[in-house]
DNA sequence: ATTAAATTCAAACAAGTGTTTAAATCAAAT
DNA sequence: ATTTGATTTAAACACTTGTTTGAATTTAAT
């Protein structure tokens, strides 16, 4: 039976492992899977046996971190909303943002292996392949949409589509950093590469917050 | 002889045209030398003769519009920074960043048959490709240094990693609004895409403006 | 020990890749 | 009109791609 124990059982998390750190190196298409069985030293049939093929694959890879992941962000968007509601007042902006921003930035430290995923992300959005940008999108657009509203409630003077778009050239500002902190060396300037997440959140919160509130 | 006249001179023009457009929707490694030249209505043979190899290629389709934007940017920000030396004062940060960004978002306007390549641009840094993103890097970086300085000149009060960080993610809100605001379908909430440069930059230098100053 | 299902493995598959070749065609100068 | 060099063309090249196959092996229950 199918009861996962001794050596092959990890077959699945090891071609995970390897198609993660490669996808997130290389790009989808610059991934080969004889590249990602070489890695994970399993038979280049295992993908398909164990996936049904790239494409599955890829997204196993990003569904495995992006779930954990989206909770943890909105579950601390939810406790931002439900705390300004108990006292009847607006939630800062700032802590909007932190909820969305700070799991994701720590997301590197409190998952073992997650660092190369984080590339990953940063490159999520703007990914040339479709497969992999839907899935992204998929799952980060009913949470956007609750930052959305959450962050509308924090700046009732501001319109909508200017709080809209500013939440976007937050995104941007997120996502570069992260991939500019993942492994991949972009080479541009010296760069302080693996610096920790609380520095870095110290680094964008003021600049985020101020531009989000900016009249 | 080579006189460029007639049907086959511009044979290398449809094939940069063609290139650029399907390497702006699908990405480097996502596109076929074969799409191109179906696309080009060329012979397949003549990308390998015209230009050496599909490396080649794009870094030919990369320097034709990066080049002139380059140009143009470095003049805008000489251009305040003498303005602020003439004055003895130092240049404001709003002049700074407009003298990068509302070149590069009016690039599509004035360019006709660049807007695909707005989109590759805002791919540009997180190409899974090493050959596209370092040929953005390579274009870029020099012209980083000045915004750099300029910035620095402008916010003296403020220590020079923060400004660096913050050029950064200024660069990051950027790119993600250039990519989203090209012809992919992000497929994002109800966007309005195809808006004029002038309403972008309205909405966009408010909000990196506001960020560098933050305190 | 036998059985049966799950998994691994080496090999092959068809399709697509960038690149090269050599002949055919074209444009312009003699 | 002939020559010459630049360009185009169709065909083939060697190689990599994702996927499939069927036999061998391993695993766990009887």
């Amino acid at each position: 039976m199918m009861t996962r124990s001794g050596k092959q059982a990890d077959t699945k998390q090891r071609i995970l492992d390897a198609a993660e750190y490669l996808f997130a190196r290389n790009g989808y298409r610059g991934t080969s899977l004889r590249e990602i069985t070489d890695r994970a030293k399993v038979n280049l049939a295992a993908v398909n046996y164990h996936f049904g093929s790239k494409k599955t694959l890829v997204e196993e890879v990003i569904k495995r971190r992006l779930l954990p992941l989206n909770s943890l962000r909105k579950k601390r968007l939810e406790e931002v909303k439900a705390a300004a509601d108990r006292k009847g007042k607006q939630p800062h902006i700032k802590a909007v943002l932190s909820a969305f921003i700070e799991p994701t930035l720590k997301f590197k430290e409190s998952n073992p292996g997650a660092e190369h995923f984080f590339t990953f992300i940063g490159r999520s959005f703007t990914d040339p392949d479709n497969t992999v940008r839907d899935e992204f999108v998929r799952y980060i657009k009913p949470l956007f949409q609750l930052l959305f509203e959450t962050a509308c409630q924090s700046l009732p003077d501001h319109a909508g589509d200017i709080i809209f778009w500013r939440l976007h050239f937050t995104l941007g500002s997120l996502f570069h950093t992260m991939h500019i902190c993942g492994n991949v060396k972009t080479e541009f300037m010296k760069m302080e590469t693996d610096m920790d997440a609380d520095s870095i959140i110290d680094l964008i919160m003021p600049y985020v917050t101020a531009g989000m509130k900016a009249t």
